[in-house]
Formats: C-alpha cells, structure tokens, sequence
DNA sequence: AAAAATACAATCAGTACTGTCTGTTTTTTA
DNA sequence: TAAAAAACAGACAGTACTGATTGTATTTTT
C-alpha cells in the first residue's frame, strides 16, 4: 500500500523537487517491503530481490541506498521498532488516566492484545526466531528487544501507577500478563484459535483486579507469591 | 552421541550382520542429525550438507536413505513427534493416581514446563515458526501437531479424572496452563530468564486449585469463566 | 562362490542469492 | 547552461545448495 502512494507523491514532489524527500520516502517503501516479505515468506526466505520486486524498485536501486543484505536488515528492524513502539502507543494512550483502575485494566489488557495481534508483531517475532540461531541478526535485536521491553515497562508504570508500589506483586502481574498474552499470541500465529483468546483475557483480567484489589483479606487462598508448595 | 555409538555397533553387528539393522541406525544416526542441526543452526540454515556431516555421513549416503530433502524433513518431523511424546511421558507418567490432586498438580506443571524446557522443544517451535511460511513443511506438521496435541490432551484427562467433568472451567484452566507455559517458553528461548519461571509456576498452580477447589464458596471475587465486565 | 541387491561415495549440472561493477538518467550546483 | 553529484538500472562473478548420475564396496541370496 505504501508503493502506490509514494509513486503517485514521488510525481507530486517533482515540483518542490527536493531529492532528500524522494530519498526518504524510497527508503521507507524498501523497509515496508521488507517488513511485508518477514511477514509473507518469513525471515529466513527473504531475499534482496524479493524485497526490491515487492518494493517495485530494482535491485540496483535498492542497492544504491542499502549496499548490503545486512544494513538493510538493520534498517528494517529499527523501522520495525519504531512501528511497533507507534502501534502499542495507539492502542495504550488513548486510556485515560482518570479512569477507575478497572477499566484501565481491561483496556490495557486489550490493548496488549490488540497490539500483539498485528501483523507487526509477527514480523518481530519472525525475526526474534531467526535471531537465535544467527548472531548477527541477534546483536542487531538486542538493543531494540531491551529498549522496546523499557518502553512498555514504562508505560505500564505510567498507566497503572497505584499498583507499581506493589513491588514483586507488580512484577509477577506483569508477567503473568506477558507470558499468557505471548503465549496465546504466538498460539494464533501458528494456528488461528481466536474463540479461547476472549474467554482467556477476561480470566486474566479478573486475576489481575484480584491480585490488586484484595492484599489484606485473607491470605489462605488468594497467595500471590510462590513458595506455597514444595521447592 | 548417536555416532559414536553407530560407528562402534557397526562392528559388533557384522556377525549377526543384518543389514536392516545397520540401515535403521544409521536413520535414525541421521535424523538425530537432523533435529541437532534445527536446534543448533535453525530450521532456514539447516541443509543437507551440514546433516550430512554432522552425522558423519556422506552426503551420498544420506541420498540413499532418503531421496530427497522433503523425505528427510517428513522423517525428521515423524522422528521428533515420537520423541516429544515420549519426552513428554517420561515426565507425567510417573505421577501416581494415588497421589493427591494437589500433589498431581504441581507435579503435572512442572512436568509440563521440563517438557518445554527441553531442546526437542526447541526444535519442535523452530518447524512450527518455519511451517508458518512454508506451506509443505506446514502441510508436514499438521497432522503430527493435531495428534501431539489429542496426545496431551488424553493424558491430562487421565491425570485429573476429577476436573474433566467441569467442562468449560477445565478448558479454560487447560487453556491457561498451556498459553502461560508455552509463553514463557518461548520467551526463554529468546533469552534467558529463570528467575521468574518459578515464581510464576508457582502462581499458575495456585490458579489452578483455586480454580477447581472452590466452586461454591462465594462467587464474587472467584469469577473463573469470563463474561464479568463488557463483552 | 557367483550373482543380485543394497549401502556408500563422489562428482556434476542447474538454480538462486549476494555483492561488485559499469553504464544511464535525473537533479543539484556553479 | 555546463559540470558534478546523486539516483537508478542491469549485467556479471563468486558462492552455496539441491538433486541426478555414475561408480565402488559390502552384504545377501542362490
């Protein structure tokens, strides 16, 4: 979608005519095409061709701004990056903080949801596969993986600032929410089974409002923290 | 270690020499191969040459046994199927009836996430991410993951005789078990973060006795099936 | 023990991908 | 408007992989 606008822009621009723009927004149709071919043909079968004929540009082109495989994957997953920090933004940022803190919930928790069922988020977890068995494509993610993991980490905090005081309370609903939030999303990728996932977030929903709300209760059923059983 | 062991029987059995006997080693010397190379280098990067080597085999010899590329890849995937389940059995079937539901809780989890743990695993993720892709390979799988799956589900119905009966709320404590255990799963494969694995086995065996524990307590806080807020 | 079948080995052709190189067009600068 | 620079296009060499083919050794059968 974006290689037909920027044909008809780039005519638009002949005028102003300025050659950076038309740069810019060349390398913005590359890294579109190589973000659809990670979620198309996958990582692995992405090639320089496949991209430059899905970009609808030729390979010399292409070449010409990115003179090589590696540092247009670079580029690509900076694009990615920012992308997805823009996708998860738009689905979080629109919860008002004045809200009562269960709606925050519930709307984070779709929010989450919604972001990890774009397509952006299989391109990343494409990559993050591929990534483990290819340094190189490894040593690009990590500062992204670990800045991206900030932002959320952040926002989190910022959305839901009464219950970061909870400490390891805190961390433990995080990753209760993480783990079974990834863990249906990469279920779907592989295989689509949307009708368990409502059921499933609003289960979670309830558990977070309960490990938040009810702290000094009782504490025989509602333990939180582990070491219940044996270990 | 299959090849050691190949090459030292080869000995041993050219008295009793039946040849089948050498062919089926040398198979399975090949698929053993095969899955070390999907864990090592990736399912995209595994090629017929590095097997080859890997088991210490020519790579005319390997043409032999298996024609082609895709033969080898069906027979690696049947090959790692068995394994899985067998994996799999180890770590639940010596859970006791007898035991309590508690104790057969806690020890069907972390049977569970050994299970997940292991490379096989491993492997078994790496085809699935590939097979989204790559329609032959995923025409492989399909069959192989639908009955690993009816596999699972039949020795979890035969460990918690008691929970089946309770319908949708057994889906739904299935559903949670296998989306928080495979989330983190596959989040470790990434990179490495143990620390909060136990913390959160801990919470999900919780969950899970509270979910079928108390069911007739009170219903305000314990709402288990969704349906509490919009929807 | 000879013949037939199987197991094993190595080379070769065809294909696909990456990166370099050279040539052409367009835009900017002077 | 001429020269310089940047953008664009295509051809080419080198590499790696798959599958086919041909040849050798080993084992089974008769």
């Amino acid at each position: 979608m974006a290689k037909a606008s920027a044909s008809k822009e780039r005519k638009e621009r002949d005028k102003s005519g300025w050659q950076a723009q038309k740069s810019a927004m060349m390398r913005d149709t590359i890294l579109d095409a190589a973000l659809d071919c990670f979620i198309t043909t996958g990582y692995a079968s992405t090639t320089t061709a496949k991209i430059a004929e899905k970009a609808k540009v030729s390979r010399g082109a292409m070449l010409h701004h990115f003179p090589s495989k590696t540092e247009l994957i670079q580029a690509a997953v900076e694009y990615l990056h920012d992308k997805l920090l823009q996708s998860y933004a738009s689905n979080i940022e629109k919860i008002s903080g004045n809200l009562p803190v269960d709606e925050r919930n519930r709307m984070g928790i779709q929010g989450y949801w919604n972001y990890l069922s774009s397509d952006l988020y299989v391109a990343y977890h494409e990559l993050c596969v591929a990534g483990r068995t290819d340094p190189e494509l490894q040593h690009i993610l990590e500062d992204s993986i670990a800045s991206f993991d900030q932002s959320i980490s952040d926002s989190n905090a910022k959305l839901f600032p009464e219950w970061v005081a909870r400490g390891e309370l805190y961390e433990l609903a995080m990753d209760i929410t993480k783990f079974l939030m990834e863990g249906m999303a990469v279920s779907q990728i592989v295989s689509q089974k949307e009708k368990r996932v409502n059921r499933m977030i609003d289960y979670l929903g309830d558990r977070l409002e309960e490990i938040f709300h009810i702290d000094d209760d009782d504490g025989a059923i509602h333990r939180h923290s582990g070491n219940s059983g044996k270990k």
